[in-house]
Formats: structure tokens, sequence, C-alpha cells
DNA sequence: TAACGCTGTGTAATAATATAACATTTATAA
DNA sequence: TTATAAATGTTATATTATTACACAGCGTTA
């Protein structure tokens, strides 16, 4: 178990805030939403995004900058990531595939690279926006 | 056969630039080293990278924000891009896994979306830095 | 208790990355 | 030739992210 009761205050109500949304949100846009509670610097929300990054509580959508809060109780840590990305309306969706997991966790290159961690971003059209 | 031959002056010095280097650069390092050439504002770097990343040129490592050139000939658009990144000295290398590009051609999730293009990124340490 | 290391905080300034808007030019196609 | 699409050059600005510094809180351990 980790003990995620070890969040401080400024983690804890920006990641409540992205956990609020379905939807990733960028860093700016969350500066905006929490100055309400205290947080008025850029560097407060990056600091703490960077905890919830690390501790697996959310993703980073590289693409995007954007920040999505991890709906998968067992990823603690942000090892392992895919998502599916709209490029029409931006939706983003968090896929968890057994079979692809275990395609990726198992890929070795040709060059003994020893990895610890991947991101992968499908895009396309969603259902909506074909 | 895609028309190579077409490429702009601008975009043919920053095409240039990107494939003799073998790993990646930034784009203002870039807009640093072609301001001998008269490339003098970032828009114009931004614009060639663009058309180069959409034609199948180059392709943008989305976690580090750097532009790398696509060894493979048959590579003329940028639809499936695996990448292998070292995370202490952040060299760089493009991978063509047959088995691996199948399966995330192949891969359908249980949402309709329709995919189009996907980009890989695996961290770790390469043998030098382990 | 005191000294230390570690993590987090708050603040100001600034760096790094990327785009908007506009006028003009060049290339391609009808 | 005209028109139309794509690229250019330029200025300004938006967006994303970090550096630097002073300090606070907490657990360890000497």
């Amino acid at each position: 178990m980790q003990k995620q009761e070890t969040l401080t205050k400024n983690q804890k109500i920006i990641l409540d805030l992205i956990e609020k949304s379905d939807q990733p949100l960028k860093a700016y846009s969350i500066l905006f939403d929490v100055k309400k509670k205290g947080i008025n610097a850029p560097l407060q929300v990056y600091r703490a995004l960077n905890k919830l990054v690390k501790i697996g509580k959310i993703h980073k959508i590289e693409s995007r900058n954007t920040f999505i809060a991890c709906k998968n109780s067992k990823c603690q840590i942000a090892k392992a990531t895919v998502f599916s990305i709209c490029e029409s309306c931006e939706d983003v969706t968090e896929i968890h595939d057994h079979k692809l997991s275990e395609h990726l966790r198992d890929f070795k290159d040709n060059k003994g690279m020893k990895y610890n961690k991947y991101n992968l971003e499908f895009f396309g059209l969603c259902k909506k926006c074909v």
C-alpha cells in the first residue's frame, strides 16, 4: 500500500480538482481554479503536479501538456500509460488492455536498454467526431 | 512515392540540419543554427517543422519537445512512431519492431474509436548510463 | 535537546516553447 | 491567365515551465 494520506494541502487541492474533471486539465487552468484556495503561483501548481505524477495519482498527456487523474487504483506508479485521444474534440481516455500491456512490458530492443516506463498515445476520431 | 523534391528552401535547410544530427534537436536550437541562413523567427522554424512532421520526414518526441529525423525511408507519413529514450543522457533512438508495430496497428479499444496514428515512448537507461 | 537532512512552501523573476495576425510572394492548377 | 493554395517574413504575444532564494515542518539520530 502507498501512503496516500501523506499528500500535502496543495497536493490534495490539486488532485481533488483533477479527479473531479473527467477530462485532462492544463496547468494554468488549474492555477486559475485554485487561486481561490490560496495557490497563487505556477510553481506551486507544477510542484504538486510533478509529485502527483511521480506517485501515479495523475498522468501527463505529453502530446497535449495536460494532466488527467488515474482511475486505476492499482496504478500506483506511473510506469505504464496508454491513452486514446480524439484529434477533433480532444477527448482523452486511459486504456487498460491486458494483452497490450503484456506486449509493451515484455518489449526488448536490441540495444540492451533497460526500460522502466513507457507512454503510448493513440490518436484518431471518437464515435461522436467520425 | 512522395515528392520530396518539392520541399521549400526553409524546409530543406531545417531538414538538413536535423538529418545531420543523430540526436533530436529543439526548435530554438534549430533557430539559432539557421540564423546564418536567413531564418530569423521562431515561426519560420515551427512552420517548417510542422510540415516536415506532416510528411513524415521528421518526428516530434512529445515528452521532450524535440525533433528527430526519420531514418526509415518507408516511413513517409508520421503515423506510427516508437522511441526509446534514456532518462539519464537523453539519447533517443527510433525503434522499428515488426511484431510490436503489428500489435499496435491492430489494437482496437471498446469505444469504437477510429485510430489513424500512435506514438509510443519507452523510457529507461541505456547501456552507458546503467 | 540540538543538529541535520529531507520535503514542501511562498514569492518574484525569467526561461523555454509555441501561436496569432497581417501583408506579401511563390507555386500549382484550371 | 487567373485564381487558389501554400509558403514567406515580421511583429507581437500567448502558453508552458523552471531558476533562485529564503524559510517552515518533520523525522532521525547523536
